[in-house]
DNA sequence: CATCTGTCCTTACTTCGTAAAGGACAGCGC
DNA sequence: GCGCTGTCCTTTACGAAGTAAGGACAGATG
C-alpha cells in the first residue's frame, strides 16, 4: 500500500462549486442535514476547507444559497408591454424556485441581498421603462405572488414530508393556476 | 447557601407553556436560537423534561409552532357572501402568521397538519356553503396570496436582518396593500 | 403504610460549527 | 539550486446542540 498523501483535493475548490453542492445536499436530504462537515464530504474535502472561500461560514453559505435562488434575469432587449414582462419575470421566478424546493425556506424569509437586490431593482426598471406608473409597488406584488405560490406549490408535492412520494413539485395542474393567478394579479395591476 | 434540591418547577409543564415561551424566544432571537436547553431556561425547566410532553423532541416542537401559527378560525355563524368570508379568512391567516415572524419559515414550508389541515378544511366548506364553485382551488390561491404577502412584508420589515432597525412588521402601508391584492385576487376568483 | 404513575432530572454520547495553528505546494527572486 | 511568500487545505480542539437511558421524587391510590 503506498501511502497516499491525499493532501490536494483532485479538483480545487471554487464558490460554485461549493454551492451546487450544498445545493444537491439541501434539495435531496433537506436544509437540516446540509452541514458543513457533510458538504466538505460531497466536494472531498474537510469541512474547513470551506471557510476559505466562505470567511463567515455557514452563515454565508445561507446567505448565497438564498441570493442564488432567488436572482432570475429577463433579457431586455426585445420590446415588450409591462404585462408580458411582469409574466416573464414571474414565470423566471417561480422555476428557479421551484428547481431549488430545499432552500425555498431561505428565499422566502431572507431579505434579498447583493445579486438578488440588483435583479429586483432591474426588474422595477423593466416595468417601469415599459410604461408601469408603479413599478415598486408592481414588483412587491409579483413577489408576493410568486412565493406564495411556491410555497403551497411544494407543500402539496408533500417535499418536506419524510415518507411522502416526493412527486416533483412542477406539476401540469400547478402551472396552469399559476398562470390564472398571474392573469388575475395583472389586470389587478392595471387599473 | 442553603442547598436546594431545586427539584420541581414553581409551575409544572405544559404543551401551551412549552409553545408561548417558543414562540417568545423564536420571535425575538430567531429560529437559529430556539434551543431545546434554551426553551428549557425559559421554563425553569431542564431540557429533557420537554421531551415528556412532545415525545419526538425538536422535530415534533417545530411541527407544533408551524401547526399554531397556521392555524385560524372564522365564525361561519352570520351569513355573508362567499367574497367576505374568503376575505376573513385571509386577514386572519395574515395576522396570525405576522404576530410571530420567527417561525414563518416553518409555516411556509411545512406541510399543514392536524388543527391547520382541519382549519383549512372547514375554510373550503364554508366557502363552498356560501356559494363558491371551486372552492379548494379558491383556499389554495387565498393561502398563496396570504404567504406571499406576508413574507415580503416580513423581509421588508428587516426581521431576519441582524442589526436593521426592527421596526414592527405590522404597517398601514402593508395593510393597504394587502387589502388591495385581496380585493384583486377575489375579483379574479368571481370569473 | 406500601406501591404505582406521572413528571422531571442526571448523565453520557454523538454531531455540529468554527477558532487556531500548521503543512503542502506554486511561483517568485536570487 | 535555495529560500520566501502567499494560497489552499488539514489537524486538532472546544463549546454547544439534540436526545437515549435510567434515576429520583411527589402525589394518588390501595
Amino acid at each position: 500500500m503506498i501511502a497516499v498523501p491525499a493532501k490536494r483535493p483532485p479538483v480545487p475548490l471554487s464558490l460554485e462549486r461549493i454551492i451546487d453542492a450544498a445545493l444537491h445536499i439541501a434539495d435531496g436530504q433537506g436544509l437540516r442535514r446540509l452541514t458543513m462537515r457533510r458538504l466538505g464530504d460531497a466536494l472531498q474535502v474537510e469541512a474547513m476547507a470551506i471557510y476559505h472561500h466562505l470567511p463567515r461560514g455557514k452563515e454565508a453559505l445561507l446567505d448565497v444559497l438564498a441570493e442564488h435562488v432567488t436572482t432570475v434575469h429577463v433579457d431586455p432587449s426585445e420590446p415588450a408591454s409591462w404585462q408580458d414582462r411582469a409574466r416573464a419575470w414571474a414565470r423566471a421566478g417561480r422555476t428557479a424556485l421551484l428547481e431549488h424546493p430545499g432552500v425555498l425556506s431561505l428565499a422566502l424569509t431572507k431579505p434579498p441581498k447583493g445579486s438578488a437586490l440588483i435583479a429586483i431593482r432591474e426588474q422595477a426598471e423593466q416595468l417601469r421603462d415599459a410604461g408601469l406608473a408603479d413599478a415598486a409597488g408592481a414588483v412587491r406584488a409579483l413577489r408576493a405572488y410568486v412565493f406564495g405560490s411556491v410555497a403551497v406549490e411544494v407543500q402539496q408535492s408533500g417535499w418536506a414530508d419524510p415518507d411522502a412520494t416526493v412527486r416533483d413539485a412542477r406539476t401540469a395542474e400547478g402551472e396552469r393556476e399559476f398562470e390564472d393567478g398571474l392573469d388575475a394579479l395583472i389586470s389587478g395591476l392595471e387599473r
